[in-house]
RNA sequence: GCGAGGGUGGUGUAGCUUGGUCUAGCAUUUAUGGUUGUGGCCCGUAAGACCCGGGUUCAAAUCCCGGCCCCCGCCCCA
């Protein structure tokens, strides 16, 4: 044998039996999406390196993980890093798109960076957006779409982080902090869970930052309690702040929505990709830390401009399908074995096969999935092939049933059999 | 880009410390047999592995070096 060729790093493959499972849960997220309206939109896997590496579209941590090559005429082309970059294009593109233009995108995203827990160099996003709207009306719908789509998974326990990134910014500000660095601050905070308050102000001092008015920012920074508790204390904090005010409503509406309880206020939070300019959103799975957020967003009303188009406010949130499915994975609810057969037909003798096809085409046209023997097997092992596969119903067709027009209806978890008539089949099984 | 751990059939593993008894064991898997129109259990047969390259040695799955891959953490992120 010559030596094995595995899928490359970072990707994977997935077997049927796991196809089936990512299958329904696309099915499942689709089916939420669309309740609430939105519409499919499908661009292409790449993009032109204008778009992907444009100042501003992802950052310059994204753009080192994009990639990139050439086309046989020179064209600088790379793989999409998520879907918001394409979805901002096709609104350039499209000016006259109905406001607000409700979308959802379920597709592959690749970054090249290194593959560890939940992280792939190829993986799937399963984006709402909602384009043309600046009110927290819209973080609503988006983040309500989300939730629902997460609980419908049942992936078990989860919350969804929410911030602003103006409130943090303005935090800044206020400490005489600079404004233009204040992504740096942002991501030295973001570590305050796993480096504690020490390490972040070590970091900070590294970067140059005041440490005076770094404590007291990180002290601004660190509410903690409800919802509710939170946007008292920021209203005190920072009086007349628009982001203030509009978390203030989003939370209100998420409560009509009746998903306010998923949804914790967090100001410590910046994560995510540069483009987003207010609200931003992260999802924790509890028990399953370790896979880091499995869904996440945010507003970005600047990037559409960006590419082009007249600048239009927009908010979305994203599910990581492959770190969901991950957890099904951690769940144990990937199948045994693969299998979307109902039926499989056994012929008794090889002079049955030809009954037995006929008959399986007639029950594939009334829409019951069925089988027939491709390897000239002996009913035993017909029979065994259908167990294993856990196929529940078996129809023999031996010389008797080929002259009546019959089939003899076996049920493999009961080890029942009764002769059937082959019109009575899809009754019978339906 | 930086650091830790690991790589034995398709899968899970034994062996590696203390080189030879390993022409690599076990389980599972896949194929097939246990005759006549009936599966699951059982029994038999077959297929299938020491990541790659170099070194040490009479002798390497086992020790050493390099590479590749996997995996975990950092960075960043879905």
């Amino acid at each position: 044998m010559s030596e094995k060729i595995l899928p490359p790093r970072g990707t994977r493959d997935y077997a049927p039996e796991e196809m089936i499972l990512k299958n329904r849960m696309f099915d499942i997220i689709r089916k939420v999406y669309e309740s609430f309206g939105f519409v499919p939109l499908e661009t292409p896997a790449f993009e032109s390196w204008e778009l992907l590496g444009a100042k501003g579209s992802g950052g310059e941590e994204i753009k080192n993980e994009i990639y990139y090559f050439k086309d046989k005429s020179g064209r600088e082309l790379g793989l999409r890093f998520d879907l918001t970059a394409p979805l901002s294009r096709f609104v350039a593109n499209n000016p006259n798109l109905v406001k607000p233009f409700k979308r959802y995108q379920i597709g592959r995203a690749w970054r090249y960076d290194r593959p560890q827990a939940g992280r792939f160099r190829e993986f799937y996003q399963a984006d709402v957006d909602i384009v043309g709207s600046s009110e927290p009306e819209a973080e609503a719908e988006v983040l309500a779409a989300g939730i629902t789509a997460l609980q419908e998974l049942k992936i078990g326990e989860f919350y969804i982080k929410v911030n602003d990134r103006r409130i943090l910014d303005a935090l800044a500000v206020k400490q005489g902090l600079p404004e233009e660095r204040i992504i740096e601050i942002f991501r030295s905070v973001d570590k305050l869970e796993k480096i504690g308050e020490e390490g972040v102000m070590q970091e900070l001092k590294e970067k140059g930052f005041d440490l005076k008015k770094a404590k007291k920012f990180l002290n601004e920074t660190n509410i903690s309690g409800t919802n509710d508790k939170i946007l008292a204390k920021l209203k005190k904090e920072l009086p007349k702040n628009d982001a203030v005010t509009k978390l203030e409503k989003l939370i209100f509406l998420l409560e009509k929505y009746k998903v306010a309880d998923k949804v914790k206020l967090d100001i410590k939070i910046a994560r995510g990709l540069d483009y987003y300019t207010g609200p931003v959103f992260e999802t924790i799975a509890v028990g399953n830390e370790d896979l880091g957020s499995i869904a996440s967003g945010g507003r970005f009303d600047k990037l559409i401009g960006l590419y082009g188009g007249t600048d239009t406010p927009a908010t979305g949130f994203s599910l990581g399908a492959d770190r969901i499915f991950e957890i099904y994975k951690r769940q144990g609810k990937v199948p045994k074995r693969a299998n979307s057969t109902e039926l499989i037909i056994v012929n008794v003798t090889e002079e049955t096969l030809d009954y037995a096809i006929e008959v399986s085409q007639k029950l594939r046209r009334q829409g019951i999935n069925a089988e027939t023997n491709l390897l000239k097997r002996n009913m035993k092992k017909q029979l065994d092939y259908a167990n294993s596969k856990g196929i529940k119903y078996v129809a023999i067709v031996g010389e008797n049933e080929k002259a009546k027009g019959t089939v003899t209806l076996k049920n493999m978890e009961k080890n029942e059999q009764k002769e059937v008539k082959v019109d009575d089949l899809t009754s019978i099984l339906t």
